[in-house]
DNA sequence: CATGAATGAGACTTCATTCAT
DNA sequence: AATGAATGAAGTCTCATTCAT
């Protein structure tokens, strides 16, 4: 990069705003529809909404993204699955117990998932999975099915240590994904609340269900969902 | 009903069958349409699949409801809103403690509505409340706000009779209703399940879930939601 | 139908105006359909444009067909491929000479077909079927294959009956096609004709073409277009 | 060629390169949209693709053809009108019956233009012509007028050597084009063969429907076109 | 000169709702 | 009361053309 370069950053600071925006537009573009669809749905997220919040014109948005569901997909990759090489790893490095293991994970979930946006791309895919049978697949095999065989692992490796009692797998990754997918339409649903009741504390709301989870898990006596 | 119609029977059976068509017509259409907004959502349904579904035609649909809004209003109330008045007239009459009265509650909610279509419905608001903010604050007012004081007065009556520690009662129906709003999803919603993963037992989900409310709510250590 | 009917329609004789223009809707599309699509193409021709040209809204057109292709279908059934059965029916009941058959036929054909706009289509699709593959194939099957079996019998007739030389049959179709085809063009395209020249005598025309290829189908001497 | 272009050849070698491309450029253009316009029809072809076929961006094809239309023009230009000037000549210096001229003069035309993709245009504009009134005015000018003077002056000089019959000169010209349009659009039409059905061999079938002409213009008996 | 990001008019199609019959 | 033909606003996507870099 030339020093001309800095020369007329300093100068015509406008100067490769274009240059610039070129590289962060799909960004652009994947943000703003994140907040539409999480706020209104796909199918109510009109195409030229998102390209106006992105601030650039309808044409623009299908530039970048060949389609609507294109543009889901990429949000969806972008927020979601492409997490997962990253958790895996980090529930491959970990040391400690399983019990600790499971604490952890939904709390990180929580932390990196469940409070922020991208925790409504899932209240979607459960409110629309059905008129967008392709999404709903993509969804599936993208999000759903990585992250089951994440908790599988982890409940296995309990399992496996002696440390929970041999329940049904299967089942105890539901009891797991209950309380989140709760919190996500809790905090994606402004119908669960009503008038002034008071707000629900989520760590503290994970927190609880992680023990009663656990103590379902646990060796001794007779085993849970 | 009228002793003419007995005799309107007997003489005219054409004309009488056309009238009790005509009468049933409001019924029909409902049920069509529960059925339809259940599978599809609010937005997705279309109000000429309703009407082929009861079998009239797309005019007669709004010949009954001024709009698909006001349909759905009408399913909602037909389902949903218009069983508070029973439900509130047997907790009255419980008798027995307020731990039975609570594990009574769950498992009627899942025979009465979480295992019908019905429950659906709050599937669908939970999705598409956003988009349709008149539908929401209808259902509020009909089925959140009754279902919530319901609760309150459950937990409340625990409180008063020493039963159940003197918890924040608003956290407490969060713990209760989380679960049930789980089994509706998972009902609803091919998204949760994924391949060949075993199924829920969903009584014996909600008895499990409902034992540990009750030892959160129980009297002698500390208390949390 | 009764009496009232006729009276009605004395007194108030808009009152099936709408019944009456049920029925007549698919034709009336048709007829608009066939003169914008011959007129501009298929592409071309914007689908709101054929719906104003019938009288109806753009909606209206999609109740009756659902696509702008299955109208171009329709438009193909309608003026062209529905009657080969009519046409293989008169020449299978065809009296006299080959060689008379022929000349009725070129000369029935330009009556029937090419002075018409349904000649138009022909063109049409010599132009856009490229870029419509369904549409083309469509037509491959609905006339232009049901066109050349004609041909084919009308020239193995002659030639099994000793009247014509055993020449190539496909190539004799294609000597027959041609002036036909650049007839339709003729019609069609004011690119042919240029200022003041004259016009040309379809009919005659077309006679002077047949003896040409009657000429070359001719017995004895050597063979072939 | 100027000395200095050697000179930079030499010393600047690269410079040069650049610059010789910036000469090919059009060209290039004019052959990648040839190609294009006569694949898929003028409306059909995406500017962006003649770009890219020519390996330039779309904004570089706009820095040379101010609008599609007028790359059109130009194309129609470079490959057909442009060569009238040469042909002119050549029959202008042509020694030999009339008949051998009109023999020569479509075979000849089958070698240089039929045969070729230049056909294509012809066909183009029958098609789209009536879409594109600017272009069509254009090519009757450029092309169309000035082949009909052609094909007169060569009538024309048949009559008045008594070589040919004082027939309807312009009646003379559709005979002596319809075949060649034919030809085209067999060419450039999948829609006209269909499946196994043998091919035409245009010189051979030229040079009958040639015969065929001649014959009606032949001085003896009395003529048709 | 060359690029390619950006635009926006315009095309097809859907569907809640109206209303003449 | 019942019908179903008709409407038209709205939504997705395309592409010739422009212009900052």
């Amino acid at each position: 990069m030339p020093a001309s370069r800095f020369i007329s950053d300093k100068f015509f600071p406008e100067r490769n705003k274009r240059e610039r925006r070129k590289e962060a537009r799909p960004g652009e573009l994947l943000e703003a529809a994140l907040d539409l669809f999480v706020d209104k749905g796909f199918a109510a997220t009109r195409a030229e909404e998102v390209a106006a919040r992105a601030g650039v014109s309808k044409g623009t948005l299908f530039l970048y993204f060949p389609s609507k569901e294109e543009l889901f997909k990429a949000v969806v990759t972008e927020n979601l699955s492409g997490r997962f090489t990253e958790w895996n790893a980090e529930f491959e490095a970990f040391e400690g117990s399983t019990s600790d293991m499971l604490r952890y994970c939904m709390r990180i979930w929580w932390e990196r998932v469940g409070s922020t946006k991208a925790s409504g791309l899932t209240k979607l895919m459960l409110s629309e999975g059905r008129n967008f049978p392709e999404l709903a697949e993509f969804y599936r095999q993208e999000v759903v099915r990585p992250g089951h065989a994440l908790l599988r692992r982890i409940i296995r490796r309990g399992i496996d240590s002696g440390e929970f009692a041999p329940v049904d797998v299967d089942h105890a990754i539901y009891a797991v994904i209950a309380p989140m997918i709760f919190l996500m339409l809790w905090k994606h649903s402004a119908m669960i609340c009503v008038d002034g009741e008071s707000e629900i504390d989520p760590e503290k709301y994970l927190a609880i269900q992680a023990e009663t989870v656990l103590h379902g898990l646990a060796m001794p006596p007779k085993a849970g969902p």
